[in-house]
DNA sequence: TCGGGGGGCGCG
DNA sequence: AAAGCGCGCCCCCCGA
């Protein structure tokens, strides 16, 4: 008997277990013995298919289609897949049916592959789910519960207004994804021309590549927005498609506004829609539901983009089309826009459904994401200011640091050495290529290579570079500093800097595997602590700048989490535990009793013996010691070092790497062996800890950060102890700690924002473990004092049950951001200045 | 001409 | 055997 549909597939090594997978995959997809015919490909001589395997293969799946007389044809597996095609790439055409001669062919994984991570069931099963849809549909079904509308007259407006009711969701189409107007956005609206440098630069921060559009078809416009209800999508054609005027599209949208307070809004990735509505059109929408970071909670290692989540749970088409298609008014652009809304529609009852089956999970979602996504698009949309005229003066020091270092440096560029430039004939190096720098220092000067590089390359890093003993070694450190600032944070900044001298970054809330976020376009979160950048950002006329962050935070956690004795009790004690690490670490090799018993003494004149001086120092901590005798703060920054490395699984042979690069101390095995035993002497119940975690990953597969956020580590399970589960498992000693204390960070930010107005208190921005915050000048004081209590026990504690027998503590600064001050000194200026 | 990988380095 | 974690961005370089 004829059967409807071939599926070919290859022999692999868990056949059996692939097989009853298999024929459970096409049975719950409604299919009998009778409908399909299952045939293997032959295998590949080696590992893959050679090149000129490919042509006979090709020519032997045309006949297999021929012979079977087969409609439909499923491929599973890339060997199976090349075999039809002759083209590789499985993951990119899987779930997607294609005609393929007289034939549709659907493409799919493996079932190995389920059999390898049982995680990856539902990619199949949507695919199974497709299969059936082309059966049903006989062909490759259009979308037939797609039905959208044009909002084109205000009948269809009126008509759009009365269905947004219940569950809508909603999405934008936008001409380039940075809504902000920066200068050069006003210098093309005004019509002034762009010099080739700033068309340049313009292009590359917002055009992705595409070079033929044109630049008034980049500046920041919404094409479109969009609705979808239970039944029909809703696209409103908006700023650049001609159809409504300003005045009427305003119009719309504040009819639309008043819609929405009533309904249940669902965005994917609603930041994003939030912040650009705000910018163009000056609206709040607020989200109930945001797809994307639903999927980020319930599985943070996938993707997140929607179309892919689509069509892996829903088993939706690829409805992708061009990049210009997305970025102006257009029917097809339409048709793109009902995708979206509709999918993302579908996509919140999924993940509702996912995460009510882990309550921690959805906890995490409900108070923290979901509430993060309003707070960031006010911060973004806020953004940091950025103290124009110290930009200036920055720049101009750091052109002339460059400058002098570049001249230092050319002076090695000898001609029978370097390449020859052939426009001014004078012999160049480019200081910032690797390659032509190790040319010059390992061959040309014949210096001995320190280190390579993983790929073999000599390596030229810092480290090495202080190893050398070459007369240009300072200036080459000094033209990397100065270009590394100049590039990365005033000519990177440049591009973003907005009319009124406000940055924008961009936070991501589903960033990162832990749960912290990321931050772009431009990274807040790696702005350098010298003072000549970070405080560059600063706080408006009329506002003060409070950076308020979290003291010890993860080494905090970490003693809650492991139960650590001596730990718990330094913090409960007021004990600074990198502190307490470095005196115990010398106390044991009965190091440096000059100092010791001399700062004990500076103290209070008082002679004592080494270890009651030890004692005394530990008594008075860092900050007092350091003013007795500078040398005690290399000492406590050398073990902030030690205890983060250590406590997250640091091996005693990067540990003498540290110390010699870091502080120029050369130890021998024995010794840095010996101070690996010592740390975990003195905290003694951390290696438990970390058995704890390594042994619920393995058993598991996942560990969870107190708040109930999972972290999915499947490599822990792997049977055998390979070098991935070694990584898995420090992860999991790592990401409850990392997690943890971004999370009460946020929930400070969170719970600030509900206390006071946004005409009082402003985020500005998240680092980790601190909130930067923006407050009147006249509520300094106040939000100084409440923000400091917040951090040290907020709200959202109580509401996920979570009582912490380990102290938390915060402090912070007022005034330019790396350079303020305490509310005592504040005040104490203010004061003078009146 | 692009996209991606590598090297290097800024932050927590 | 091999052993801190998490990011983004700059520049160079090379292959498609």
């Amino acid at each position: 008997m004829k059967k409807r549909v071939l599926i070919l597939w290859d022999e692999t090594q868990y056949m059996v277990k692939a097989e009853k997978l298999l024929h459970q995959l096409v049975t719950e997809a409604g299919f009998d013995d009778d409908d399909y015919e299952l045939v293997k490909v032959p295998m590949p001589k080696g590992k893959k298919y050679g090149k000129r395997e490919i042509p006979q293969l090709t020519a032997w799946a045309a006949e297999r289609i021929e012979t079977h007389k087969c409609k439909y044809v499923v491929a599973m597996g890339s060997n199976a897949y090349q075999a039809v095609t002759g083209q590789t790439g499985i993951k990119k055409a899987r779930g997607k049916p294609v005609e393929h001669g007289k034939c549709i062919l659907l493409p799919m994984y493996h079932p190995n592959m389920v059999v390898h991570d049982p995680g990856n069931l539902p990619i199949l099963e949507a695919d199974f789910q497709c299969l059936n849809n082309v059966l049903e549909f006989g062909g490759i079904p259009e979308e037939r519960d797609l039905d959208f509308v044009i909002v084109d007259t205000w009948g269809k407006v009126n008509q759009m207004l009365r269905a947004l009711r219940g569950c809508v969701s909603s999405d934008l189409e936008t001409s380039r994804l940075y809504p902000f107007t920066t200068v050069l956005d006003d210098k093309i609206e005004r019509g002034i021309k762009l010099t080739q440098a700033e068309e340049d630069q313009y292009r590359a921060t917002h055009c992705e590549g595409k070079k033929s559009r044109s630049l008034q078809s980049l500046l920041p416009r919404v094409i479109s927005i969009q609705f979808a209800t239970a039944f029909k999508q809703w696209i409103i054609p908006a700023e650049t498609a001609g159809i409504w005027s300003r005045r009427e599209l305003e119009q719309i949208v504040e009819q639309v506004t008043e819609k929405l307070e009533d309904c249940y809004l669902v965005g994917h990735n609603w930041k994003f829609d939030a912040l650009w509505m705000r910018v163009r059109f000056g609206v709040d929408w607020k989200a109930d539901f945001d797809t994307m970071l639903a999927h980020y909670i319930l599985d943070e290692n996938d993707n997140h983009g929607l179309k892919y989540l689509a069509q892996k749970f829903l088993g939706a088409p690829d409805w992708d089309v061009a990049g210009d298609v997305k970025t102006s008014w257009s029917m097809k652009n339409a048709k793109y826009a009902a995708h979206d809304v509709y999918y993302t529609r579908k996509l919140r009852y999924y993940f509702a459904k996912q995460l009510k089956c882990d309550s921690e999970v959805k906890k995490v979602f409900d108070e923290i994401l979901m509430p993060c996504v309003h707070l960031f698009t006010e911060a973004e949309f806020d953004g940091v200011y950025v103290d124009q005229a110290k930009f200036g003066e920055a720049e101009a020091y750091l052109r002339e640091e460059v400058a002098k270092a570049t001249a230092e440096l050319d002076k090695w560029a000898h001609p029978e050495w370097a390449e020859v430039d052939k426009a001014t004939g004078k012999p160049t190096i480019n200081w910032g290529s690797p390659k032509q720098l190790a040319r010059l220092l390992f061959e040309d000067l014949e210096i001995e290579v320190v280190e390579r590089t993983k790929t073999g390359a000599p390596s030229c890093s810092e480290s090495v570079l202080l190893r050398i003993d070459h007369e240009m070694v300072g200036a080459l450190l000094k033209w990397r500093a100065a270009q590394k600032q100049l590039s990365s944070f005033i000519e990177g900044w440049k591009p973003y800097i907005d009319l009124k001298g406000y940055l924008h970054p961009s936070f991501k809330l589903h960033g990162t595997v832990t749960g912290r976020l990321s931050c772009e376009h431009p990274n807040l979160q790696q702005v350098p602590r010298d003072k000549r950048i970070r405080s560059l950002i600063t706080a408006p006329e009329g506002w003060e700048l409070i950076e308020a962050d979290l003291s010890q935070i993860e080494l905090r956690i970490a003693a809650e989490l492991a139960d650590e004795t001596a730990m718990l009790e330094a913090f409960r004690s007021g004990v600074d535990v990198h502190w307490l690490t470095a005196i115990r670490e010398i106390e044991r090799g009965a190091g440096y009793k000059d100092e010791v018993i001399d700062t004990a003494y500076r103290y209070d004149q008082k002679k004592r013996n080494y270890s009651d001086a030890i004692e005394l120092l530990l008594k008075i901590g860092p900050d007092i010691a350091a003013e007795l005798n500078e040398f005690w703060k290399e000492t406590r920054k050398k073990a902030k070092a030690i205890n983060f490395g250590y406590l997250f699984g640091m091996w005693w042979k990067k540990f003498k790497i540290y110390a010699r690069d870091n502080y120029g101390v050369h130890i021998t095995d024995e010794q840095a062996q010996e101070s690996r035993k010592a740390f975990f002497a003195l905290y003694g119940k951390l290696p438990k800890w970390h058995d704890r975690q390594r042994r619920f990953a393995r058993m598991n597969g996942y560990v969870r950060s107190l708040s109930g956020r999972k972290r999915r580590l499947p490599e822990a399970m792997n049977g055998r102890d390979t070098p991935d589960r070694r990584e898995a498992e420090r992860q999991a000693i790592n990401s409850p700690v990392q997690s943890f204390a971004n999370e009460l960070n946020l929930m400070s930010a969170i719970q600030l924002r509900r206390e006071y107005p946004r005409a009082q208190v402003r985020l500005a921005g998240t680092v980790h473990d601190a909130c930067l915050v923006y407050a009147r000048k006249a509520k300094v004081s106040e939000v100084y004092t409440r923000i400091l209590q917040i951090m040290s026990s907020p709200a959202l504690l109580t509401e996920f049950e979570i009582d912490l027998k380990v102290p938390i503590e915060a402090e912070a600064k007022i005034g330019p951001w790396g350079a303020g001050v305490n509310l005592e000194k504040w005040l104490k200026a203010q004061k003078e200045a009146a």
